[in-house]
DNA sequence: AATAGATTCAAACAGGCGTTTCAAACGGTG
DNA sequence: CACCGTTTGAAACGCCTGTTTGAATCTATT
């Protein structure tokens, strides 16, 4: 097991996207994503990727660091994928919480099925293996940080950090459960309202509105319209890619 | 397949609790919860259970039809253990919230370490399998309409259904991420905070807060200590089964 | 063209899996 | 005690798994 001499991390040329390493890599993050870790087998991410089996251990020494490296490769693609916003200085607060909460429903829903990048991360949040704390630090940690600062800003300060992070968790947990238990909401609601209601950028309006009036920087709840009219008019270059729908 | 004659659903007597077909039924709760379907062997099992490996199949038939069983007994044990609230007629809506989301914060997370019981069921909810629909059906969907006519009673109509349960899965899902990304939230939050701010009761009063403050039946956020005045002084025998903490 | 290294391939390996077998042990009934 | 259906036991059966092997093929440099 440790004798083992792993070719190197990149052979030679790891740049072509048909490259036997990228294929097996990306055929093995769906395989895992799809069936977990124990229940996918070399044998059939090697099918997909149209590689012998002896390539696993070839590339990568095992399943093992297999699974960890495309992990990495899944949060990378994704992180460069769906970037973080930015926002030029002076952009209101409210905004920018309606830009971030719309990002990250993009990153975790997909406006069209949702990609299997995401779904593998999903697997690591849920059942943590060595290769969750990378995940964390580089690519949950830094989200969440940005929206504590933009928690921070929208109410002047007035709230200690910790409470800021529970309000961020608050946040997240709303979009999440739909990430991650979305198959079941889907019988819980009727599947009309779910296209009407629940998708990505109606679920950001009502999101941040929610988290707005429980601020009180907005009035209660049920006003419905009164986020699409006050944001809408004032929103730029949000919503990356966002394809009709 | 198909011509294997199981003996029957509960052999002669299935009452005790040393039943070998209970003490298989626990173990294998146990076993699925912490490693899931696939990575749980049927020999692990049978040690845990100190059966032979021959009784899953002479009393299940065979490892899938095991796992349904044990789904289906660890949903039943955790409903009888942690039963909705009742209420006397005219308890206020607001307390009725708060109940709510404390027995559900109580089912969830426990006060000690969770239960195999809800670890099995959350794994089922996020990958459903052919155990999930009656696990909806039994289980998620009760719950969730009384969450629904406590929330459509709190705003005396004024929404439509589907905004109703709209507010309701904010509600949970808030709740949710504590259960199913607890060690994502344990590695953003220091650790002091999370028994301070982030255990089940005063969890239960903040989610309670956040939610009653974005319907606007509470002032906004940053007021700590109100809901616990307003509603501590009114609490009659909710959160059962507290112990200290 | 010859050489050396990197990469692919079919085949095999040992080990663990779910499942089955069939004989032994049990427990109540005549 | 002898009987018979129910339950347990140790061992074995295929099958599939991750991994390894060693020869064949490719690729680039001399």
């Amino acid at each position: 097991m440790a004798s083992i001499s792993v070719p190197k991390a990149g052979p030679v040329a790891s740049e072509g996207h048909d490259d036997p390493r990228d294929r097996i890599l990306s055929a093995a993050g769906q395989e895992f994503a799809e069936k977990g870790f124990e229940a996918a087998t070399i044998r059939d991410i090697c099918t997909l990727a149209t590689v012998n089996v002896a390539a696993v251990n070839y590339y990568f020494g095992d399943k093992h660091r297999l699974y960890i490296e495309s992990v990495r490769h899944a949060h990378e693609e994704r992180s460069q994928q769906f970037p973080l916003p930015e926002w030029v200085d002076g952009t209101a607060a409210v905004k920018k919480l309606r830009d971030f909460v719309g990002n990250m429903l993009q990153r975790m829903l997909g406006f069209d099925h949702p990609p299997w990048q995401v779904r593998l991360m999903l697997r690591e949040i849920l059942h943590p293996t060595d290769a969750c704390r990378e995940l964390v630090e580089d690519y949950i940690r830094p989200h969440f940080t940005v929206l504590c600062s933009i928690l921070d800003e929208l109410t002047d300060g007035e709230m200690s950090p910790s409470e800021v992070r529970r309000i961020g968790l608050s946040v997240v947990g709303q979009c999440f459960l739909y990430r991650a238990a979305g198959d079941v909401v889907g019988m819980l609601i009727p599947s009309n309202e779910i296209k009407n209601l629940h998708n990505p950028v109606d679920l950001a309006d009502y999101v941040t509105s929610f988290c707005l009036a429980a601020l009180g920087k907005h009035p209660p709840l049920p006003t419905e319209v009164s986020l699409n009219q006050s944001l809408s008019a004032a929103s730029g270059p949000s919503d990356q890619d966002v394809k009709s729908n």
